[in-house]
DNA sequence: TTATTATTGATATTAAATATCAATATCGTA
DNA sequence: TACGATATTGATATTTAATATCAATAATAA
């Protein structure tokens, strides 16, 4: 089995098993909502809205509703993520791995995203937090700027 | 002259330079809500409806909506920053130093907010965007979790 | 199969951010 | 100091994303 065949039944699981924990149901609507956000929003970041427009194309009965409910409980049960960039909607994105905590760089000239991850930082962000003796539970890093299209660096 | 007397008379010439600068109007209303942010709301993180309630007490004519626009004006003109710590309302801080880029620890549970800064950070994260040809203007770091009151750390 | 309970989709509501606009204040200039 | 051009103000309206509501429907356990 591939790494991402193998990640993707990772995923599958985890959320079945949060479906089972919290005595929620498996549907038709959230089957079909999860292999469209695993299979083509992997290193993306997608608003409701958008995902919405996509998968009503091929289904058109499912409801916006619906898909803003999916991608919190894909939220809630930890395979996915949500990010905010400022421009006041939310953005929702496939987590790839349990380990690896990736950041954003983003051109507030052409909204391009680039990832990046950064051991150091991880770490420094750690030890600071361990010194004023707080709990990590999350943490995000945005850097906003000009990238390399879009201004002289 | 003290320390922050002085840093409070850089702000005001920020200010009145960036005022002149693109030839806007020095008014009553501006003044009061510059005394008032930056007398009593120094490492505080405010959001607008709650300085306009402050500033309604001792001055009931101004309308939200200045008050509003007044902040918007401290972010454009670099005396202040605007944050966003997930409860869906912009807050707003008073700019310390040109220099120090401080960060925030988020309590999830208590609400409280730790500031803090770190040179090794942010010299991890200037080389990573140099590397990636990035050129930075601002950027933000953000831990959630629970402070040392609310959970064992 | 049935009873129970969660889900769905359409729609309504909420709340923050922002736009509108007539009345007013500011400021350079005569 | 008065005038005219222009920005600002404050009240209110609008927009928009997030979220709540609810009757009809689907999923699951017994």
């Amino acid at each position: 089995m591939t790494p991402v065949a193998k990640r993707k039944m990772e995923r599958r699981k985890t959320f079945n098993d949060y479906i089972a924990k919290k005595q929620l149901k498996s549907t038709k609507q959230r089957d079909i909502i999860f292999n469209e956000f695993f299979n083509y929003y992997i290193g993306r970041h997608v608003t409701v809205e958008e995902l919405y427009e996509d998968i009503k194309r091929n289904n058109p009965s499912i409801g916006f509703a619906t898909v803003y409910r999916t991608l919190k409980l894909f939220k809630e049960s930890g395979i996915a993520s949500e990010r905010n960039f400022g421009d006041g909607k939310a953005r929702y994105e496939p987590i790839r791995s349990e380990t690896e905590h990736h950041h954003h760089m983003i051109c507030t000239e052409c909204g391009d995203i680039v990832e990046f991850a950064n051991m150091q930082i991880e770490s420094c962000l750690h030890q600071v937090a361990k010194l004023n003796e707080f709990n990590v539970k999350n943490h995000k890093l945005e850097i906003y700027g000009l990238c390399s299209s879009c201004g002289e660096s």
